[in-house]
DNA sequence: AATGAGGACAACCGCCATTCG
DNA sequence: ACGAATGGCGGTTGTCCTCAT
């Protein structure tokens, strides 16, 4: 296991653990937070009598070790929500992990890099991925609206880079970026109720390289609770 | 059988926001 | 009001494992 020196309370140079964790280090957390809880962590090593620093301590107990965290065999299901809900919130996997019961925003983000992010997502999977789910009812009669599933940034890099290069196409970032039915998708969302002024508003922001839809909790909720809404929506 | 490449994942690091004294 | 302590987050790195050569 490697040690490492670092500056504890009051200066004093303390030599921690770093590197996995091993059974009895584990052992120790879990008894530890079972009876005081998890609070503190900066002192918590200490009194765990643990060779850890509290921010590692921290993370082990959140990832792994607290309860009903589930580990590994992503469904597609899930999977699904990952792509949909990155596609909306980027990569604030927090955000995404607090719609994923059971899942941590470090697996949904290492998830995401060793599976989904090197893989390009084209509207074709998108629209293959809800015909499926369609199966029974005919499909699709039309494309999905790019607009509605994948952020403009998705789909200025899609124009801009059609098969894999760099550079150029930037008229056809243009039109993609105008065709990004913002107003529509919003006003679908927000009238799914019928209450479009709920005091939880839904927001837009650009970072420049193509707007990214916030949203807040609610309006979330309803997006995430709305692709059978979708599918009717584009089959009338 | 040895070994190098690539993938998967656990863990660490640095920064920022919030809380507290 | 201010600074220190603490918690939380996203990015990155390190290590182990598998597989192809």
């Amino acid at each position: 296991m490697v040690k490492k020196t670092q500056r504890g309370n009051k200066g004093v140079v303390v030599v921690v653990n770093r590197g996995a964790w091993i059974a009895e280090e584990d052992q120790k957390l879990v008894e530890y937070v079972r009876i005081h809880g998890d609070t503190n962590w900066r002192t918590l090593p200490a009194k765990a009598g643990l060779n850890r620093c509290g921010k590692s301590c921290r993370l082990r107990w959140l990832n792994y070790l607290r309860p009903g965290i589930k580990r590994g065999n992503i469904s597609e299901e899930e999977e699904d929500l990952i792509i949909r809900l990155h596609n909306l919130l980027g990569n604030r996997w927090s955000l995404i992990a607090g719609r994923l019961p059971g899942r941590t925003d470090n697996e949904i983000k290492n998830y995401w890099n060793a599976h989904l992010g090197k893989r390009p997502l084209t509207i074709k999977d998108l629209n293959l991925k809800l015909n499926k789910r369609l199966e029974g009812t005919g499909g699709l009669k039309r494309p999905l609206p790019t607009r509605l599933l994948a952020s403009t940034r998705d789909l200025v890099a899609t124009a801009t880079d059609p098969a894999g290069g760099g550079g150029g196409g930037g008229a056809a970032a243009e039109q993609l970026h105008s065709e990004f039915d913002l107003d529509r998708l919003l006003s679908l969302i927000t009238n799914l109720d019928g209450s479009s002024s709920t005091g939880n508003d839904v927001g837009t922001e650009a970072d420049g390289s193509g707007s990214t839809l916030e949203f807040e909790f609610d309006d979330l909720d309803k997006f995430m609770n709305y692709e059978d809404d979708i599918g009717s929506y584009l089959l009338n």
